[in-house]
DNA sequence: GTGAAAGCGCTAACAT
DNA sequence: ATGTTAGCGCTTTCAC
């Protein structure tokens, strides 16, 4: 192995001068710098992370702890990932992969051993016993997602209230005044998880401000149930020539549904989904998106800026983006 | 931080005792031993990842390469990928991600920071500039999937070969006696890749053997080709009553286009796959899976036994597992 | 602008 | 069965 000290007797200089040319850390006169960066290149040199790591008490790792589990929608979490290595090593830094079925054990562990600087933590729970280990660890993190309640813990997600707005106002500016809410199953609302909630949230009171009709029913992820609380939005309003859904696995049924009830899309009922956009894409829905990577991107600079000691806000909301497609006709229905 | 020195103090020994009750390498009093757990869990420690790595000249840590290019079929990349992070953790080890797009330099830079003990590198083409890297770093390699020119190198993958063949035999022993294989696009066997051939191989001398016909076409992934092969497999073969798909993407289409041309699966014409399961599931087609986690795990036993100073064979080929479904009738259409 | 040397926390001889 | 100590390769004072 190549050491420091090679490079440096290499060079003619001492290991320190290497090191410095290396870090940039003082000032060294270009002729030094040029030599010691030949001899590096010539011997094929690489610090030693672990030496740097002892040294310097920074890994230059970062943990990314993913739910690996089935349910986890692949393609979007796929970019998510490809996002955050692009943008560690930007920053010169490489990524440990950490299940999230290791716990909060397994934090503890890899906190503990300084393997890494700090955590980058999706599809954090309510009640996650990993959130008041984060919070006393030496290593900063970051959650994606859900922030929970997540006092002193920095938080990124799109924001799901604008989001629901955003759909409102989208149908609102074709026209459309009475519009209904598909939603997930009730047991997302029931259990908290936030998201759901705020995007409703913000359905609604963007409703009540532009003077619209709405109503909001849950959907299970079957065929039968979509068409029930369908059947159930039309009964509660006839009128209704617009549809927002947050529910992805409602998605495909909804059309059908739809249909099964007399109602086509779009020339009676306008759909708006909110979901990852390569579903929205295939079915040719107008959408919000999930950001997967602009929120990969922001949440990693965040830690990194944590990292370099500067404090961030602790949370970050992302403004959905909304892409218009033939599910919603560019004029209303009947006016 | 609390180190190595503050347990020893704390349990009333020397440090490399508390080294020792770690590692295990060599005999301690039982007394000493619990005494020094006791500490270690009072005061929370955990050995400097780092600093360990300095003195043992091993991380622990095994690089992941991954290619997190669209066009992966991601369901089997993500329980590829929680195998590879569950069976190392299993041997005390974490994973550090790595990019396919970081390229050979990446792959340079990690090895030469001595970050990883060992790398694990999916999707290696034949004339990849990896290869020549990989044989020569210090640290064991293990390849999956196509084996490329490989000497020199551990290579995992399923026997492909067999894979065609056990197709071939299920079949025969239905008691078809025309067979056709519709493969990958022909671009897929011009550009080598193995992998292809072998399962063609595999079915050729399996047909040979048994006495049966065989033709073989490729088809490219849109509906028309399909249909176009489809057709030239019952030209050439008009008592054709089994089909042997190779062709994840042409899968969906081969059901419509054995109908459009009279056929009916599984009637007229069975159908087997090679394919991931989930697909195979899907569609209810008879199928050879992709065994994802076995190779997964497979790899990293070998990668990790390579690290142990073990020698392991050059190439371990995984059997194929058939799958039987819907697609292909007990009995054979026509006896 | 550059060197010398003291650690960083751990392991593994070498002691006893 | 346990203690002492010399590094592992790097960074960073301190000295010039």
């Amino acid at each position: 192995m190549v050491t420091i000290a090679d490079v440096a007797r290499h060079a003619g200089v001492a290991p320190s001068t290497v090191s410095y040319v290396l870090t940039g850390k003082r000032s060294i006169s270009s002729q030094t710098r040029s030599k010691v960066r030949d001899s590096i290149r010539l011997l094929g040199y690489h610090p030693h992370a672990g030496a740097r790591a002892l040294a310097t008490n920074r890994s230059n790792v970062l943990a990314l702890v993913l739910p690996l589990r089935p349910g986890v929608y692949l393609p979007v979490l796929m970019r998510f990932v490809t996002a955050v290595v692009t943008t560690a090593r930007w920053h010169d830094m490489d990524v440990l992969l950490v299940t999230a079925d290791q716990g909060a054990q397994g934090l503890r562990r890899i906190a503990g051993s300084a393997q890494v600087d700090g955590f980058l933590v999706l599809d954090v729970e309510l009640d996650d016993d990993r959130v008041p280990l984060l919070r006393h660890l030496t290593q900063p993190s970051v959650l994606i997602g859900r922030p929970a309640a997540a006092k002193g813990l920095t938080c990124v997600d799109l924001d799901f209230e604008a989001a629901g707005a955003r759909c409102v106002d989208h149908l609102a500016d074709l026209g459309h005044r009475y519009i209904g809410f598909l939603g997930a199953p009730s047991v997302v609302y029931q259990r908290n998880t936030g998201y759901a909630q705020r995007a409703m949230a913000g359905f609604s009171s963007a409703a009540m401000r532009r003077g619209i009709a709405s109503t909001a029913l849950p959907a299970e992820d079957d065929y039968e149930s979509v068409l029930t609380s369908v059947r159930g939005l039309l009964r509660t309003q006839p009128a209704m020539t617009a549809l927002v859904v947050h529910n992805e696995a409602a998605l495909g049924w909804v059309a059908g549904g739809l249909r099964a009830l007399g109602r086509r899309v779009p020339e009676d009922v306008a759909v708006v989904a909110i979901c990852p956009d390569e579903l929205a894409e295939q079915m040719q829905l107008t959408s919000v998106q999930l950001p997967a990577e602009q929120l990969a991107r922001q949440a990693t600079e965040l830690l990194i800026a944590r990292l370099n000691g500067l404090s961030t806000a602790p949370l970050t909301l992302l403004p959905p983006k909304l892409s218009s497609r033939a599910s919603t006709s560019p004029r209303p229905p009947r006016g």
